[in-house]
DNA sequence: TTCTCAGTTGGCGCA
DNA sequence: CTGCGCCAACTGAGA
């Protein structure tokens, strides 16, 4: 392969053909990678999907729905820049050589991914690739600034571990890089050929190998595809959910996905300058029915289908319009917050587990399975909890003080069950899901890092009435409380037994008994969390705390009706849980792979 | 080494 | 409705 070696392309030279291989970054504005591979004579945009992501089990089907609607966006976007999308179906590392042989590319580019995961799996597929002649570019713009340069600048080369001066340390680099401009109008094609058969999703009903790969062709610029291609079924064509053995969604999605809808909303969002200006995200409201009370850009950051840079541009354009807040609560801060959990997933190791997470507290959480299938699936009893986990499922989508109310609730406030299995669920219901945001945020939550005033909890019944007193969002998402009046919407188990009949829902048949004693239950876990922190001070391994081995903890300051069920399966008691000493963490080999990056 | 201070977004009772 | 102090007290950063 020496002369295939020879024939790579170098800095500066035209290649022949590039492969652009989107995974993130799935957009044509600010993509300095695909205007790299733009340089060649011809450019072949890829796009890889991994069968090992494809399941309900790891990516819930609202992703997975808005992955192939932005999919199905960009290949539009390409055709009218005559070019066109390949999706291609295995594993990179095995499709990418074949991709590249097949095609006689030089070149292949994508976007920086700074995810354990992603570095993994990319450098894999870089050295095959080299091996192959073929030269490999990546390009940092996914987050606002690259995180190895952040983490460098950090006292001892890592970040901060507070905001704060996390902020100071940006502040200090300077504003981050404007977006890069737009790919040209008419893509580069020259000898240009269809996908691999062998890699491609095609239909069934004819076969795209009949007449070999030249049956495809590229539309001229601003051909619509539909009408230039009909002609051509067997076509490789992007996936549909069924394709993927996904059972058609339940619920109408409240993202669609893609480049042109992400930035429609960022428009439409900065468009209401006292709004972005006036932005304190702590005010904003967990409760709203239907339409966001914040940008609701997540899932479009996260795919990359706005670029974080032009958001970030475009929004300091709308401050100097004016006086307007300043991280951490603004919208700035946000996207800051941002960049925060990036560059810690990037600098620290094991990010997603506690075990041998430097950032991270070693607890005793304790392990119920039962405990975490009710929070789940929004069976606990408590209405707000409840509705929550009900929008998430539904709709793969929570407001950040709802995702705060029943991370809470998971971990330190109530269950006492570890992040790291809330974060699992989250990672597969969230349309939003993003390993560093994901994980660093439920450490936060949890009290394990970041954030340590344990003693600060969420009451499940108190805090969404700062928002929604009359208990609208409960009513929309536990369908099953319709008709409870305000003052029971968030407490149904103290109605009257008559009352709960007159409403059309008993507790405890048609909706369940409160699953914890609230006020008890959290008591009891804030001295767990205080003894546990008190043997980080002291090292050694973490254990449960004797604290509340006696049952009668749990009447203390009892709510009433307190359910019988709260004591028993409530986890109490057992004083002689066995303490997460660290590393027999389960499956090695899922925390190696554990991480949907590109789905 | 030791201290001080600030920290996105708690709940509660009280004025 | 809003603001305030109390609860019991955590941390990392920086002086
Ligand atoms: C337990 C938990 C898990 C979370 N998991 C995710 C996740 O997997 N993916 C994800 O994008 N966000 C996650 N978040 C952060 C936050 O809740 C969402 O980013 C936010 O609710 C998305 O709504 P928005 O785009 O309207 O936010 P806006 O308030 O409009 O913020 C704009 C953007 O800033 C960024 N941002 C905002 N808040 C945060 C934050 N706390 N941390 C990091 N970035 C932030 C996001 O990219 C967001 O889209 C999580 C929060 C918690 C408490």
């Amino acid at each position: 392969m020496s002369a295939a070696a020879a024939a790579a392309a170098v800095p500066g030279r035209r290649a022949k053909a590039a492969i652009h291989w989107f995974r993130k970054g799935l957009r044509l504005h600010d993509n300095p990678a695909l205007l790299r591979a733009c340089e060649a004579a011809a450019v072949y945009p890829v796009f890889v999907i991994d069968p090992w992501f494809v399941s309900e089990e790891r990516v819930g089907v609202n992703r997975m729905r808005f992955l192939l609607e932005t999919l199905e966006d960009l290949d539009a976007a390409l055709r009218a820049r005559s070019s066109k999308l390949s999706v291609l179906r295995g594993r990179p590392e095995e499709v990418l050589p074949r991709a590249a042989a097949h095609w006689g590319a030089d070149l292949l580019t994508f976007e920086a991914d700074f995810e354990p995961y992603a570095l993994q799996r990319d450098e894999a597929v870089r050295s095959l690739l080299a091996e192959r002649g073929v030269r490999v570019e990546s390009f940092v713009s996914h987050s606002l600034y690259d995180p190895r340069g952040v983490a460098a600048a950090g006292p001892g080369g890592k970040p901060p571990l507070s905001y704060g001066p996390f902020v100071k340390l940006l502040r200090g680099i300077g504003p981050p890089p404007r977006p890069a401009r737009d790919p040209p109008a008419a893509m580069p094609s020259e000898g240009w050929k269809p996908a691999p058969a062998a890699l491609t999703f095609t239909d069934n009903a004819t076969t795209a190998s009949g007449t070999g790969d030249g049956a495809s062709s590229l539309p001229a610029s601003g051909e619509p595809a539909s009408a230039a291609h009909g002609d051509r079924l067997a076509e490789a064509r992007i996936p549909s959910l069924a394709d993927l053995g996904y059972a058609p969604p339940e619920h109408a999605p409240l993202f669609p996905g893609g480049e042109q809808e992400g930035l429609r909303r960022m428009a439409a969002k900065l468009s209401r300058g006292d709004w972005v200006r006036a932005f304190a995200k702590p005010k904003t409201s967990p409760t709203a029915v239907g339409e966001p009370d914040t940008t609701g850009l997540s899932p479009y950051l996260k795919f990359g289908c706005v670029s974080s840079r032009r958001f970030w541009h475009e929004l300091a354009a709308v401050n100097a319009g004016g006086p307007h807040g300043s991280p951490p609560t603004s919208l700035e801060g946000q996207l800051l917050w941002r960049e925060f959990y990036i560059c810690h997933g990037f600098s620290f190791p094991n990010y997603d587990r506690m075990a041998g997470n430097p950032v991270c507290r070693q607890i005793a959480w304790q392990d119920d399975p039962e405990l975490l299938r009710r929070w789940e699936e929004g069976t606990t009893g408590f209405p707000w909890i409840d509705a929550c986990m009900r929008q998430l499922r539904a709709q793969g989508w929570l407001h950040h003080l709802g995702r705060h109310a029943v991370a809470c609730f998971l971990t330190r406030g109530d269950l006492y069950q570890s992040w790291e299995r809330g974060a699992r669920v989250f990672d597969r219901l969230l349309v939003d899901s993003d390993w560093a945001l994901n994980n660093g945020n439920w450490m936060w939550l949890s009290a394990s890092a970041y954030f340590f005033q344990f003693f600060r909890v969420y009451s499940p019944v108190a805090f969404p009435k700062h928002t929604d007193p009359d208990g609208d969002y409960v009513r929309r998402w536990v369908p099953e409380l319709a008709n409870f009046p305000k003052a029971y919407i968030y407490e149904p188990w103290k109605a009257s037994k008559q009352n709960q009949r007159k409403w059309g829902c008993e507790i405890g048949s048609d909706y369940p008994e409160p699953i914890v004693d609230h006020v008890a239950v959290s008591k009891l876990n804030m001295a767990r969390h205080k003894a546990a922190y008190e043997a980080h001070k002291a090292p050694g391994p973490p254990r449960d705390v004797p604290v509340g081995d006696s049952p009668g903890a749990f009447q203390v300051g009892s709510a009433p009706r307190a359910p019988k069920r709260a004591r028993g399966d409530g986890d109490e008691g057992d004083a002689a849980a066995p303490g997460g000493s660290g590393e027999e963490r389960d499956g090695a080999s899922a925390a190696k792979r554990a991480k949907p990056a590109s789905p």
